[in-house]
DNA sequence: CGAATTTGACCTGCGC
DNA sequence: GCGCAGGTCAAATTCG
């Protein structure tokens, strides 16, 4: 039903396109009627099929639309689901956990133990964190499972203490402090996730009181620094402070061409820069997905034709 | 040689 | 009070 409308979209679409085509009988001459006629016709034939060709592949790409919009329906229906009973079973195992560990350690395992968790992990776990008076922030970094090294690049100059291997998770926990210590109050902790080992969960507690040591570099001199990201693999996840509303992003750095950007990203993860860094990786990662692209066109070329048709 | 890292000992908080 | 686990200290070691 929609393909007669189609035709007629796409033709129109036709005539936008094609600077050759007589938009008026009146454009063109009597006179070539006669010695161009044929060719007139062929060209009007050619610009027939022409048409009916690319009405064939809105449809197509139209009913691919619909497909992806019912799928994407269909998956939020699965998520949602998936979500409650998730909760559930959550709520139920709290309740029989909160007697048992203490808050500090709950509070570590939240952190640690469930880094891929829902999202209401966070809410509870900052409901928790809401005791504490530090500042609290969590950055997951992806490197190769087989590195030892628990090194995370955040820019930021750290002194290692101490390490240690924790109950839950048999890779060990390293604590660093920052180099501006003890000026600066922040700590670092640094440990592989137990689910995803090439996964590095860094925790940061406090406020750094001083400048950004790339920022410092970057107003002093625009070169340099490039080493800093020759382990930086990419940041996975960057989640919420102590603030419930800030979602979990998952970002995708892997990409080799990102080492400058990356190098930027050795901001404070509360900046409003760092922030801004993310949203440009998003968009950048999302626009280099040829799955996104394609899907975007689908839904562009849906509008397109449901602009046509009204 | 100084700075950074490693690592075992020690401290602290919590549950039993 | 004891044991356990996480966190910190500081001497020893490594590295640039």
């Amino acid at each position: 039903m929609e393909s007669k409308s189609l035709v007629d979209s796409s033709t129109s679409l036709d005539l936008n396109l094609n600077p050759f085509r007589p938009m008026d009988h009146e454009e063109a001459p009597n006179e070539f009627d006669g010695v161009l006629g044929a060719q007139a016709c062929d060209q009007k034939a050619s610009i027939k099929e022409e048409a009916g060709h690319l009405a064939e592949e809105l449809d197509r790409i139209s009913s691919e639309n619909k497909k992806l919009t019912e799928m994407l329906a269909r998956m939020r229906e699965n998520f949602n689901a998936l979500q409650s009973h998730l909760i559930d079973i959550e709520s139920k195992n709290s309740t029989k956990e909160i007697f048992i560990k203490s808050r500090k350690r709950k509070a570590e395992e939240e952190y640690f133990g469930n880094m891929f968790s829902h999202s209401s992990n966070e809410e509870s776990y900052c409901k928790k964190a809401e005791n504490f008076n530090t500042k609290v922030s969590r950055v997951c970094v992806r490197t190769d499972a087989s590195n030892t090294n628990l090194a995370v690049k955040d820019g930021y100059q750290w002194r290692k203490y101490g390490q240690k291997v924790t109950r839950d998770n048999p890779s060990p926990r390293a604590y660093f402090r920052c180099s501006f210590a003890p000026s600066c109050p922040v700590k670092k902790k640094v440990q592989r996730s137990t689910e995803d080992p090439s996964l590095l969960v860094a925790t940061y507690e406090g406020e750094h009181n001083h400048m950004h040591p790339f920022r410092a570099d970057q107003l002093s001199s625009s070169s340099g620094g490039s080493s800093q990201c020759a382990n930086l693999g990419s940041v996975h996840s960057f989640s919420s402070m102590r603030s419930s509303s800030r979602p979990t992003v998952t970002l995708d750095l892997i990409q080799s061409g990102l080492c400058e950007s990356a190098k930027n990203s050795n901001q404070h993860v509360d900046s409003p820069a760092f922030q801004q860094f993310l949203v440009q990786q998003m968009a950048s990662s999302l626009t280099r997905d040829p799955n996104f692209t394609e899907t975007l066109a689908a839904a562009i070329s849906g509008r397109i034709l449901d602009y046509t048709q009204n």
